[in-house]
DNA sequence: ACATAAAACGTTATGATATAACAATACATA
DNA sequence: TATGTATTGTTATATCATAACGTTTTATGT
């Protein structure tokens, strides 16, 4: 599998990356009896163009190359259905979006966000969940959703 | 120290909450001289009348009951010096604002948030912490800030 | 006390992000 | 092929946030 997690050397093969998350998102779709249509695949190639989360204007942008502009309403409605079928993530502190890297699993993303150069990584979320956990059982706390999002430095970029 | 980390009770005194934030503010403000106006404090008043986070606009909409509504302008600078000084934070995935309740630490910010009454309570970030620079030290990032928002229900919804 | 510079404020305008509502179309399946 | 459901297209509008600029307040040196 070509998707996986941490930061992708500047490298990679990204055609990889790009192709494999999209057979994914068709077996998933397939798998689920979901509708991947043509809109919201457009949508998930925009934002696997890079690692780096995009905003839903820009995606807007992007589409716009491809054809004419469409409305903004077009664009969060297939953010919606990536997000629900967890092909994609929100990352809210940026308010962008992000392919999700690992679609097969049904995990919730934790991600790590360069500020030297704008990509985003998701980061295994085992270690992570089970700190979360201890913290809210302490307080009493139910979890139902986490958000996790890591702003730094990335190796690219240190070095 | 009447403000603590946690869940409050129902039951809490909140004027003790209240009335020590806006104390902590002042001294804090004092010792490292920042200026602690008018309006600044205003704003974090109104962030202290409750454990719930606020828009920037309900904050708007309370401090007109006292006056003439100020621009958002005024709420968003105001919220740009007490979240510089540690006197507040904001919850990005909620895009809202709450009075921070350790002002005296020099802490990030990790939040608990009720799905159920809307409040939010700190809790302790060095476990967390810990995990999250083990989790990132693994992928080679450097850590600049952390975003740890964690969505459930709180021990007084649950009961 | 007064001049000066820096910080804070008031105000207007505008940019950026996101959703509501409803009509038109495509799709699944009986 | 009829029917209900999901998706799309489109317009309008809500919500969140900042730019820019002139005025006022404040701290500080003289």
């Amino acid at each position: 599998m070509a998707n996986h997690m941490g930061f992708q050397a500047p490298t990679h093969d990204h055609k990889r990356c790009v192709s494999s998350a999209l057979e994914n998102a068709e077996e998933k779709s397939r798998v689920l009896g979901l509708r991947f249509t043509k809109t919201r695949r457009k949508v998930l190639e925009v934002l696997w163009q890079s690692h780096n989360p995009l905003g839903a204007y820009e995606i807007l942008d992007r589409l716009q190359k491809d054809g004419r502009r469409p409305a903004p309403m077009v664009v969060y409605r297939a953010l919606d259905f990536l997000l629900e079928a967890g092909l994609a993530h929100k990352i809210s502190s940026c308010k962008t979006f992000i392919g999700c890297s690992t679609p097969d699993e049904n995990h919730e993303a934790q991600f790590l966000i360069c500020e030297s150069c704008g990509s985003a990584a998701e980061v295994a979320g085992q270690p992570l969940a089970e700190a979360l956990e201890k913290t809210a059982a302490s307080a009493g706390f139910k979890i139902n959703q986490r958000v996790v999002e890591i702003i730094g430095v990335c190796p690219n970029c240190q070095a």
